[in-house]
DNA sequence: GTACAACTTCAAGTAGACTTGAAGTCAAGT
DNA sequence: ACTTGACTTCAAGTCTACTTGAAGTTGTAC
């Protein structure tokens, strides 16, 4: 009732399961304090902290990014109007890049339509694997996958 | 030398190690002879198949999936020209449909940009996360996991 | 003052796509 | 023949992002 919830109350604010909330808080990624039985309260902020992270994750961004990411905001914590827009205008970057990745594939399918695939000296889809290979073995992230391999 | 390839040479040609091959012949997405010393063999084509495997990964689909798509080519294997169009033009639909997702994304970042995320109701990306959670729990597929569950 | 939902921690399990390692076999060059 | 690199199988490990379960504690409503 003060500007304190509890973690089922951001679970439930956020659509996110309390034990993704405790795992994102053990992540460094949300904060709390304590009751003096030792139960969680998070500021009201956290639910758009938590909206942002989902968000981020819709873009590729993995936990420990998102994480870099926020911490790397001034405070800490608690932005403000123009963090925000920093932190949108990066992902938007981000999207961008995305985007464009899915387009190039998407006019590589294109000639490939057209070609049938049958010489592969001569389409694109040969090109594709290679391309692929080139970011390394190990587990592998959609889109061309920006993200260093650390 | 005669048109059998080993799977060294599948994996030089194509970039994926070995052991990634070993994994997709037993998911059933690739398939090989043995020879008496019970070595496996490659047909030429697999180097193709295994492009079009990598190819169909970045377009966010499974293993799982990819290799239903090909199971359901023709006779299983070997497919013609109009084959590989089909193939191309299904997943060409795919890649619209996450391209259009992001573009979404993206617009809603504008907004975001704009507005400064200061008012939760106002701004868009309060929705972004009702709108992860929709999906229920568990692993999040990326561009908002256009898979069912199962 | 007690019932009961909601909370706590910690360990282990899940899924997808592989990789790594051990222990042994095959193929090709000299 | 013999070495050596490539191959074999199979089990177990890796990584991310969580979930599930067990066993116990807290907070609140009645």
């Amino acid at each position: 009732m003060g500007d304190l919830l509890t973690i089922g109350e951001v679970a439930a604010r956020t659509g996110v399961a309390t034990s993704a909330l405790r795992f994102y808080e053990d992540r460094g990624l949300i904060e709390s304090t304590r009751t003096e039985g030792n139960q969680r309260r998070f500021p009201r902020s956290t639910i758009r902290l938590v909206s942002v992270i989902r968000a981020a994750q819709t873009l590729g961004l993995s936990l420990s990014e998102i994480g870099e990411t926020l911490a790397s905001l001034p405070q800490g914590r608690t932005p403000t109007t123009g963090d925000w827009s920093r932190l949108s205008r990066r992902w938007r970057s981000r999207l961008d890049g995305q985007i464009a990745s899915l387009e190039a594939l998407r006019d590589q399918l294109d000639e490939c339509i057209g070609c049938g695939c049958l010489s592969l000296k001569a389409c694109g889809i040969a090109n594709w694997g290679d391309a692929a290979a080139a970011h390394g073995a190990g587990p592998r992230y959609l889109l061309g996958d920006p993200r260093p391999a650390g």
